[in-house]
DNA sequence: GTCTATAAAGGGATAGAC
DNA sequence: GTCTATCCCTTTATAGAC
């Protein structure tokens, strides 16, 4: 028993489904690949979960837990809401980008649209990063466009980025540069403050 | 034995096949499923598809079959850029965002990553617009944004917009008019064009 | 072309020895 | 806490009658 309250063996069998549901949703990973992973049988896994279910929930409580928190404290540490803008935009990149498993995880859980695993979604991603840039997103608003719209519209910019580069990598004009995470977070920004017909001279 | 080389019976087997692989994905629906969907049993089944995996395949070519090109030739219709630019948002709406199926069927090739099916959906969605706004896309950017880039952050603001939903309709802001069609247009259109620093007296 | 019957394999879960 | 053995159900796919 360590402090998350799983045991070791617990905590080897969760960190090692995770990587399987990812890649291949619930459906397509069996018990036995689990217990393959971490090198024990099937049936061993059931001293430690009472199912299949209830692993696949609480690997994903395990993948979420404290993702968001250690980052989003530092989300209001520039003066000016553009800067503010930069540091979400940066926020998400490293939330989203660095991590292949949570986001293969968040695109098949936003498909699958069970109830209660939405709810884990929301209670430890994006409800607490919401609350911190609320009035973040009112002033960069302005009252001229919806502040709720315009959270989303960062958060799926970043999120499609990376959603969308199996795409990207097959089309023409693709270039390695895009996969750097500080010319993605440069070109957001821009494209988000100044639009195409804006002038952001003196800012680039 | 219709124009698109399937018999009646393979026709109904694809289009009740569709809906169940959008909702639950390949793993998550068995032959039976789609046999008792269509009225028949899963043996009849073999003798309109040689196997599931096949079956598959081809509920996808014709799911993507033709849905892009009868709109995407409209999307030169204005004259000015920026009217271009609210055509190829309303395109994508109309897609993405008028076809549950479709856009569920996209999200889980995206994330399973097969090289054949990512190749189809390159085909038959994405590679058709991307040739035919390619000068619309270098016109917008104007030099100050990467095209490419470009291309890619106005099909991601559309696509997320929906994906996110689940999540969005939880999150404390969220409105009625924000599923509106008209409304996402204008809304993105603004913020790609005159982004949140920019100045959109006389347009809006 | 569809049916029933069935093979063959896969997968979740349990029993009981150690 | 892990193992082997096994149960039981599901699933893909085929065989052969109609």
């Amino acid at each position: 028993m360590n402090i998350s309250g799983y045991s070791k063996t617990a905590v080897k069998i969760l960190e090692a489904s995770l990587p399987l549901f990812a890649a291949r949703g619930y459906n397509g990973v069996a018990m036995r690949d689990i217990a393959q992973t971490v090198g024990i049988t099937a049936a061993a896994l059931y001293n430690h979960f009472s199912g299949k279910e209830t692993l696949y929930y609480q690997a994903l409580e395990y993948a979420f837990a404290d993702k968001v928190d250690s980052l989003s404290s530092e989300l209001h540490a520039s003066p000016d809401p553009d800067g503010r803008l930069r540091r979400l935009i940066s926020f998400w990149i490293e939330i989203l980008g660095g991590d292949v498993i949570l986001r293969s995880l968040l695109q098949r859980e936003m498909s699958d649209a069970d109830e209660q695993r939405l709810r884990l979604l929301l209670d430890r991603i994006f409800m607490p990063v919401y609350e911190r840039c609320k009035t973040t997103m009112a002033t960069l608003a302005r009252g001229r466009v919806d502040e709720h719209l315009l959270f989303f519209a960062i958060l799926g910019l970043v999120l499609s980025h990376f959603q969308l580069t199996p795409i990207r990598k097959r089309l023409p004009g693709c270039h390695p540069e895009h996969e750097d995470a500080e010319r993605i977070a440069a070109h957001l920004a821009r494209l988000l403050l100044y639009g195409l017909n804006g002038n952001d001279s003196g800012h680039g």
